[in-house]
DNA sequence: CTGAAAGCGCTAACAG
DNA sequence: CTGTTAGCGCTTTCAG
């Protein structure tokens, strides 16, 4: 019960500590005899080196840190993993934090992690921060990694879904579909991914051989928020004939309005979301959603934090976007 | 950029270490003229104590794991959620895992968790593991709890919703409801949390005044091993009017199964599910189901692990139940 | 190739 | 109330 230490298995098999640790970590210089006996003595006693000690010494703790809103949203939860089997595969543990996107949590958890001598941070965003707060995040000389739209004068490392590229795709396809009374559904103002969908979206509609404008709701970014707004638009937009949503919950939302008030999809509103949730597969009907990579994104920053987490030698900060791609399934049809 | 220590806010405060260490740690016997004044020495000069170092004096990480086969199970999330929240209370982290299910991965992990000195370990469950594994982690000497059935003679402390109670409720509802025809649908043999489902499911049913015995399917425990044991009935078992699926996400299966038959949810078939999982409550027909206290099981695990972390005053195990509920939404009709 | 010794940053007796 | 002194378990010069 009494943990075994790298002293008793020195003791044990007649060497020096020092030697027992280059045999163990199997540095150059130890012969190999000597280092069989260590390893067969260490083992025969059940040693387990004490990596909080190592830590302390080699000022590396082979620790990542995931701050994120709420893991129990779907999209945080496929980046959590993705992160997690890329800190796996390096040999990395990954501590969880959920920040509820209140900045002065935000901010005590990456204090109590600089305290851990985390090797670095992934950090959901960063926009609730002050600029005040921001600054001083950059000069504590922790790697960073944020999951947002890239801020080209970011001090920060980004990976993020092509989120303005996602919106065109998403107006593509409504104009396609020969919609031009389309209201677009999305979270508060300012919400860096959605403002992106957003502006992309509207972009493309504008670009039009017949320039469409839209409306555009703003409301919370939830099923609530989608039910509210699609009860709006019912009552008070009778035109509309396609949404899109900045993401899926709220595409369930508004849908669940719809048919609540008897009218059907696709027949009656073509809806598109984004996202592509694990249920989007699953409701009914099966919704037409921009897919992003979440689990590629989860891992791609933990790549990239490794890459800057020693500190001796710096890197630019990199800026990482991936597509994302339209899936086409049974919430929209030709107007 | 390099790290402020004790030392230096000793230095610059022109006293002792050990003050410091002491003015700082709100600790007994020191002037508060001194404390204040090394209190802002410290804030001035940016200290931020280095918890690895104090880990290893005081032999305590204030870190906990979580171990769960997949955080993107939204059963997991939900769990992980409520578990962070109460390890942040207590001023804890959180590491997470995902095993897999995968026995030797789930080694691994503890190896390394107990190489970290964390203070204990929350674990999906221990049943994939052979019963030397078991023994084997039984004799480690760490906090170790459970997230799933008591098992009395278990020397790990368990939490778990009452799978037994909850798949009565489910047999009773579809009872009163007058069914008489009724499939289970279910994982595979052997998976502790769902045998219990089944178990109370089954008692409750031979128990009726006019005992019924159901059908009972085995199969994957995910949407589509739903959906293909959803095809199964449809195929081979006419007579069946209400389907009790083991967890919602089946049941997302069994619905599409039938509703891509042309048939109806509640019409031709009654189906209830077990979890209560976010998206039940938004899938047309919203989904009639068992629900359980997810975020509550993961708090209560880690205050009981947290009770039991202090190696010095050996607790014996616990094991607590939470009570699930019926929730009723539009998934049943009487038939 | 191996041992001795210093020290990572902090806490915890033990004196004073 | 405060300073001195040992370490916690490990890595890492520096000698030998």
């Amino acid at each position: 019960m009494v943990p075994v230490t790298i002293k008793d298995v020195a003791r044990e098999s007649g060497v020096n500590v020092s030697t027992v640790s280059r045999a163990l970590n199997g540095e150059y210089g130890v012969h190999a005899e000597t280092r069989e006996m260590v390893a067969a003595v260490a083992r025969r006693l059940g040693y387990r080196p004490n990596r909080v000690a190592r830590g302390l010494v080699t000022g590396r703790s082979h620790t990542l840190a995931l701050v994120v809103s709420d893991i129990r949203n779907h999209f945080f939860s496929e980046v959590a993993r993705g992160a997690e089997d890329a800190a796996y595969r390096a040999g990395h543990d990954l501590i969880l934090c959920n920040s509820d996107l209140d900045p002065e949590k935000q901010m005590r958890y990456v204090q109590s992690l600089l305290e851990k001598r985390v090797d670095g941070i992934l950090m959901n965003s960063v926009s609730v921060l002050s600029r005040k707060q921001q600054e001083q995040l950059a000069s504590m000389g922790i790697a960073i990694v944020l999951l947002n739209r890239a801020a080209p004068r970011s001090v920060f490392s980004t990976v993020c879904a092509d989120n303005l590229g996602g919106g065109r795709l998403a107006a593509e396809h409504l104009l396609r579909l020969g919609h031009r009374n389309i209201a677009h559904v999305t979270g508060p103002r300012h919400h860096g991914n959605m403002t992106d969908r957003a502006k992309g979206f509207l972009r493309a509609l504008a670009a039009a051989p017949r320039p469409v404008e839209p409306l555009v709701l703003y409301g919370k970014n939830n099923f609530t928020g989608g039910y509210e707004m699609g009860r709006e638009i019912l009552a008070s937009h009778p035109r509309i004939t396609a949404i899109f949503t900045a993401n899926d919950i709220m595409a369930f939302g508004v849908i669940r309005a719809i048919t609540e008030a008897g009218r059907r999809i696709p027949g009656d509103f073509s809806v598109i979301g984004f996202d592509d949730v694990e249920l989007s597969s699953i409701v009914n009907p099966p919704l037409t959603t921009i897919q992003q990579p979440k689990y590629e994104i989860g891992e791609a920053a933990v790549e990239i934090l490794l890459r800057h987490a020693d500190p001796k030698k710096p890197h630019p900060p990199e800026h990482r976007v991936f597509d994302v791609r339209l899936v086409e399934r049974q919430s929209c049809m030709p107007i």
